[in-house]
DNA sequence: AGCACGCCGACT
DNA sequence: GTCGGCGTGCTC
């Protein structure tokens, strides 16, 4: 007898072990770790992945499994193994991280279907819906109003029965290919036959004589302009045939890459690659910091560190953040190592990032670059794992399980005996720490490439600005600095942390802001569709044309976002062609790809958008940047805003002058004194570091303490108050005296799509027993969680307290 | 999650 | 006495 041990698709405490199933005579040692089944579960079918197969089990009233979902495992058995253990570590439940780990659409679909056994003596009722049917989807019996009772009725009776269906999403392309059917000399004859009246007939067979590989039909229509009905007549006189071929979607079908070779090292990045190479040799699970200032060339590290492990028969992962994992970057890795790369990110469709994960999961790529989740690529023979942007908090998932690729990286570089490296021109302060520490191998790159000098950082004080009378956007210094490049025609990158138009609206009569009905914020002003819309949630009404609360005409608006300065610009730099980047602008799939490559093309002067501008875009005639304020950044209620505004300043510094032209920098600011914005104008990251740690020391932040935040929601204010309350004595009374426990405070933002949400912190050194109390919490919370929408979400080292 | 079971009030 | 409402607990 053979068992398996199934996690079932029911994400609750109450199932999240595994149950275990017969495995019937035909499935027998076919069944494995690893593989999805579907399995009865109380009267339905559902999903479930195989934890283990075993030859008993503690249980007696053993069902059968229903189904075997996978010709081979999906998750290795180093995938299972880690995936329990993000389970455990990020207080999750086992299916879920499991479904995190795969793409989307091997997740299973659900269907429920009734079926008529007799119809002889069937209700009357039934009858009439059924009319004459065998089966019908449950979904439409609902939408017809059926009655339920009564089709339950005529289940016990034995006239019905009601199936379910567990189906996998997945699905594979066909292409048609044409192919001769003969051998070439039996074409030539059959050439010979055909009338002289069916000139294309002849030009196919011709084609064929030349070609005898198979044609993509789509292609030969184009290629000899013809069509199917042509086509088919050859097929039908067994001259030709056709072949289905299962084909990828190739995401990438319509660039070319043109082939690139290792470029010669300098000194500096042989001195950093040289212990990458050993650890390669020696199957080293070493972690490496990478901290080199951009444009140091971190890129031709990875690439030739990745050709060593590719030399000898291993895999590698590329984790890039999702808002640089843009063309460029791909185009690196495409044409160094060719079709042997795999690319995952968001901008696939599903039927895409299923096709390059089986890519992978059928070994027939060795390299992954891609986002977070790429960090799970089923390989089972890794000689790297390489995290560029280490600091990028995207690298963290933002629901559960929450976990982060870097500690998933380390895991999986424990297991397969790897180095890992993590490249940064601006570490996490935990991340440097540790390298200080020697827990990870510091390697620095202090120098650019080509005796290149970071641009020259200017800071403008915006208060002098007013004094002097200049109430725009634009300090004078950066306006005339944008027009001089204009007229060099050279091109600018400008920066600002807020889309839409205005970032609120105030009554000038009595001060009243609008507001969202559902959140505790204001609503941000979009001028090109003339709304007043909600950044929390899906809220958008017309722009209103009077006070709602004093009926005067007054309305003003009241912060700057990327529209108003799109619209400031044209006003003063008519002759400025502008390209606006940001979530509104980029929503579209591609539309990304496509203004940047506008800006490539050099068809507009100036390139404004938010945060997805600041990263990895490299153009060679950008020889400005501005950021238009910082301030709203340094000061949001986080620990991380000084660290967070410090990165972005250099990540947006690096994108001047990084080829022969120079570069400059020019900083807008209401506090121009604050030490990140200072350090960061002088790219004084050591300096940076050193003043951080000791601010973060004296507040009990991280790196010094671990941090771990509790978030409760509900629609009752008082509930989710007393439920945090609640939360924060338990963690009082079972964790140690070392640490320390905050709240219950209201989050920065109370109230989000009508819930009202409360947080408990704790900081901590060590508290082996943290993670077992908050399951005990969890599970104490179970019925008002299930049936009475209260969430409590628990984010360990979280990046964001919002 | 999704469903059965069982206890209770309101009705034929 | 029976129907259907919802609260409770189980699913190998």
């Amino acid at each position: 007898m053979q068992v398996a041990k199934v996690i079932v698709d029911v994400p609750t405490s109450q199932t999240n072990h595994t149950f275990d199933y017969l495995i019937p005579e035909q499935w027998e040692n076919i069944v494995q770790k690893g593989m999805r089944v579907s399995v009865p579960f109380g009267p339905r079918k559902i999903m479930g992945f195989v934890l283990e197969v075993s030859d008993h089990s503690e249980f007696d009233k053993l069902k059968a499994l229903d189904e075997v979902m996978d010709l081979t495992p999906v998750l290795t058995e180093e995938l299972v193994q880690i995936g329990k253990w993000i389970s455990e570590e990020t207080v999750s439940f086992y299916i879920q991280t499991f479904q995190a780990m795969l793409p989307q659409i091997l997740k299973a679909k659900y269907k429920k279907e009734i079926e008529v056994l007799t119809d002889v003596e069937l209700a009357e009722e039934l009858k009439q819906l059924f009319a004459g049917r065998v089966v019908m989807d449950f979904e439409e019996f609902v939408e017809r109003n059926g009655n339920y009772s009564l089709l339950l009725k005529e289940v016990k009776n034995g006239h019905v029965q009601i199936n379910y269906i567990v189906k996998s999403k997945e699905t594979n392309k066909t292409k048609v290919f044409i192919a001769p059917n003969k051998e070439p000399y039996l074409l030539e004859e059959a050439l010979e036959d055909i009338s002289n009246r069916a000139k294309k007939q002849k030009r196919i067979i011709e084609h064929f004589l030349h070609h005898e590989t198979p044609i993509e039909q789509k292609q030969l229509l184009t290629q000899l302009s013809t069509t199917t009905a042509t086509i088919n007549q050859l097929v039908e006189k067994k001259l030709l045939k056709k072949v289905e071929k299962k084909v990828y979607r190739d995401p990438f079908q319509d660039t070319d890459f043109e082939r690139s070779n290792s470029l010669p090292l300098s000194n500096q990045q042989q001195t950093a690659i040289k212990p990458i190479w050993q650890a390669i040799e020696e199957k080293q699970d070493e972690v490496f910091l990478l901290h080199g200032v951009t444009g140091s060339g971190k890129t031709e590290v990875y690439l030739q560190a990745i050709e060593r492990v590719l030399d000898k028969g291993m895999e590698a992962i590329v984790l890039v953040p999702e808002i640089a994992l843009t063309p460029q970057m791909v185009q690196r890795f495409k044409s160094r190592f060719g079709s042997q790369v795999a690319v995952l990110h968001s901008a696939l469709s599903a039927g895409e990032k299923f096709d390059e994960w089986t890519k992978i999961h059928k070994k027939e790529v060795n390299v992954v670059v891609g986002a977070r989740s790429a960090i799970f690529a089923p390989f089972e023979n890794i000689g790297i794992i390489i995290i560029d942007e280490e600091h990028e908090t995207s690298y963290k998932q933002d629901e559960q399980p929450r976990y982060h690729a870097r500690e998933v990286a380390k895991k999986r570089g424990n297991y397969h005996h790897c180095p890992v490296v993590l490249g940064s021109a601006t570490p996490m302060l935990e991340s440097y720490a540790r390298a200080k520490k020697g827990v990870y191998h510091l390697l620095e790159m202090p120098d650019r490439m080509n005796e290149g000098e970071m641009p020259p950082v200017e800071i403008v004080d915006m208060r002098d600005e007013l004094y002097a009378g200049n109430r725009s956007m634009f300090s004078r210094n950066l306006l005339e600095a944008i027009k001089t490049r204009i007229e060099k025609k050279e091109q600018i990158v400008l920066f600002l942390n807020r889309r839409g138009y205005s970032t609120f609206v105030m009554c000038r009569e009595c001060g009243d802001v609008m507001k969202c009905p559902a959140c505790d914020i204001a609503l941000t002003y979009h001028k090109s569709s003339h709304q007043l819309k909600c950044h929390y949630c899906d809220y958008q009404i017309a722009m209103v044309k009077e006070c709602q609360a004093c009926n005067s005409k007054t309305i003003r608006y009241f912060g700057t976002g990327t529209q108003k300065v799109e619209e400031a610009l044209r006003e003063h730099i008519p002759e400025a062609k502008v390209i606006r980047m940001d979530v509104d602008t980029t929503r579209r799939k591609g539309s990304h790809k496509k203004l940047l490559e506008k800006f490539g093309n050099k068809e507009a002067n100036i390139l404004l958008g938010t945060q997805m501008i600041a990263k990895g875009l490299d153009f060679e005639n950008v020889t400005l940047v501005g950021v238009l304020a910082v301030d709203a950044m340094l000061h949001l209620p986080d620990f991380r805003s000084s660290e967070k505004t410090f990165q972005l300043l250099t990540q947006v510094s690096g994108r001047a002058g990084r080829h022969k032209l120079p570069g400059e920098v020019i900083i807008q600011t209401y506090t121009p004194e604050h030490y990140s914005i200072q350090l960061a104008s002088q790219y004084h990251y050591q300096q940076f570091f050193q003043q951080e740690m000791q601010t973060r020391r004296g507040f009990r932040y991280p790196p010094y303490y671990f941090l771990t935040l509790i978030n409760v929601s509900h629609p009752n204010q008082l509930k989710a108050q007393e439920v945090t309350k609640t939360i924060c004595k338990l963690l009082f009374k079972h964790l140690s005296d070392q640490a320390t426990i905050l709240g219950p405070t209201p989050s920065p933002i109370v109230r989000i799509n009508n819930r009202y949400r409360y947080q408990c912190m704790v900081k901590y050194k060590d508290e082996p027993n943290q993670k077992a109390i908050i399951r005990k919490i969890q599970e104490h919370y179970y019925d008002d969680i299930h049936r009475n929408d209260l969430t409590i979400q628990v984010d360990f080292e979280p990046y964001s307290l919002m």
